[in-house]
DNA sequence: CTGAAAGCGCTAACAT
DNA sequence: ATGTTAGCGCTTTCAG
């Protein structure tokens, strides 16, 4: 076995001198083959494989100014729904021949800069990103200095920036409607910060169905606020609800990970779903159908979320787009059922 | 609002130029702001905020030589066990101020090199790979070269090379014997390519398990491929275990995602679990007890991983390490209930 | 404390 | 067909 040390990189000019060419036919042979005689062409690449070259995409980049990569930014690339929707701009990507670079904020605006600034110093064409906090600024900034940005999961706040959203507000309020049709008239929601645009829009649409169905938000709605989106959050809210004196019938939770706490969490209360609580996610997540009380959950089409974002990043049309997707309600035994 | 056209990226000599410094005084205020006078560091911030400058990481890179990156590939990023692995990336780079680029290879060789060259091309620290194929050379390769190389999810076949890893023999044979146990004594293993030294370190494992106890292998075990590693390929092998003739009585999955493809076959067919079939999954992701048929399946120390990979990656001792965790059989309804 | 200048590795004119 | 060279944007001596 060979223990080589690591040695420092082999530069183009070391290939040129072992092949005893210039740089420039190397960098020939590397970029437009057909312009160097084939004789040479062997040496080269002969010297190549000996030295184990590979460009150095700085220096590459600085001259060419750019590559053929795309930055992602989500909020939890724990969550399926995320991890769904990048597999559909990995897709539109890979057809484009771009490479994707993939990082989650963790709903921290603070990371989703660094990230930001990371992408941006490795002079990406572009990055698509669902926003961690109400502002774009930063955003807008961003396409100032020549990046295409499109903002995903999210509507756009502004004329200027492209983006690719699906309609929370329809989503909730089809839920909320859902719920009272049933008969609830006493909800919970589990909500993520209201800074979080996704949030914010789903508790306005959950508000304008009661509203509409002729009922006094202010005492059929009970929102919680839930830090983590997760399994863990859901669980955490769900004991919040369970303790409160006048107990609502129906639980709305901003995505399937957080109904997966809650549950979870009635499980072990020993409340039955739905007699005792009924209870709605959010996303329509692979395995929400199969659980031990099927969950009603609002669909959205998340592939195409992430390949239509791409699809708009690639674009040489540089004006900006917005499209909104509708959701769907899949209702299962989690507000149906006999439990 | 501004309409701003995209314009030039400002460079350090632009700002130079607008603060009326050297190029030199505007590195220094950037990277050492000491060095410079407060009144020119006050002009040249200035001038920076104005021109919008972010500095040009592939010139800086190129003069550094290195940045504060590291990248992960994982087979498939919409399986939630390499996610949480990606996590526990996150989190021990976080501490260390370092960012991940995260690619997903999609089982396919070919992606993992580009993914490979991209990273390299950008100079990443390292990277942490799980291999989509069994050669490693590439990889040995790539360390020759000086970036730091870490196998995720998958010992190391070579001493050069660190790894960390679970066993999977283990894995296996513990899920294996549970079920013998249990008086199974024909298993469908849905399983994929053994070019994935994970799936044969399993079958091996199984196989062990099955000789130990006094079976026939080539009886007892029945081993179907299954292509996509998730619930689709689930509901694939399932239906190819449903149609044999001398059908198994316990049915073992390569990942949950696989077994809640099994378990959805299974139920569409009419099939009771565990009493036509029992159900085996692998990887115990957050959903796996909360399936309508709470799933058996082989915990791994998943955030812990990625931690641990991570950490090695950042190791300033460069010696190979190898780190092999141990999995644990979770047991539920889905191999031990009355269903 | 600040400026001038070399050079990181590569590509693309331009020469030969 | 191949060689020479300027320069991408930045950091870092070395002078002043």
């Amino acid at each position: 076995m060979t223990t080589t040390a690591p040695r420092r990189r082999a530069s183009i000019s070391d290939v040129a001198r072992l092949a005893t060419v210039s740089v420039g036919t190397v960098s020939n042979v590397l970029n437009r083959p057909d312009r160097v005689s084939p004789a040479t062409r062997e040496r080269v690449l002969a010297a190549i494989g000996e030295l184990d070259f590979v460009p150095n995409g700085s220096a590459r980049q600085l001259r060419a100014g750019t590559i053929t990569t795309a930055g992602a930014i989500v909020l939890d690339i724990a969550n399926p729904f995320f991890t769904d929707v990048a597999r559909g701009i990995e897709d539109r990507l890979d057809e484009a021949g771009y490479t994707l670079m993939l990082a989650s904020s963790d709903e921290n605006p603070e990371r989703e800069a660094r990230y930001l600034r990371l992408f941006e110093e490795h002079g990406v064409q572009g990055v698509m990103v669902v926003p961690s906090g109400p502002d774009v600024q930063h955003l807008e900034a961003l396409r100032s200095r020549g990046l295409r940005v499109v903002l995903l999961d999210r509507p756009s706040p502004v004329e200027t920036l492209s983006s690719v959203a699906v309609d929370d507000r329809a989503g909730a309020a089809a839920a909320a409607r859902h719920l009272v049709d049933l008969g609830h008239e006493r909800i919970a929601f589990l909500n993520g910060p209201h800074t979080i645009r996704q949030c914010a829009d789903r508790a306005e649409g959950l508000r304008a169905a009661l509203v509409d169905a002729g009922l006094d938000p202010g005492e059929a709605l009970v929102e919680v606020t839930i830090t983590a989106l997760n399994a863990d959050g859901g669980q955490a809210g769900t004991e919040q609800v369970l303790a409160l004196d006048d107990r609502p019938t129906a639980t709305m939770c901003v995505n399937d990970l957080a109904a997966l706490g809650a549950l979870r969490t009635l499980r072990a209360a020993g409340v039955p779903v739905p007699s005792g609580m009924a209870v709605v996610g959010y996303d329509d997540v692979a395995f929400a159908g199969e659980l031990a009380t099927p969950l009603t959950s609002v669909r959205q089409p998340t592939h195409q979320l992430g390949y239509r974002a791409a699809d708009l990043l690639l674009d040489p049309d540089d004006s900006a787009a917005h499209v909104t997707f509708q959701p769907e309600l899949v209702v299962r035994e989690s507000t149906t059922g006999t439990g």
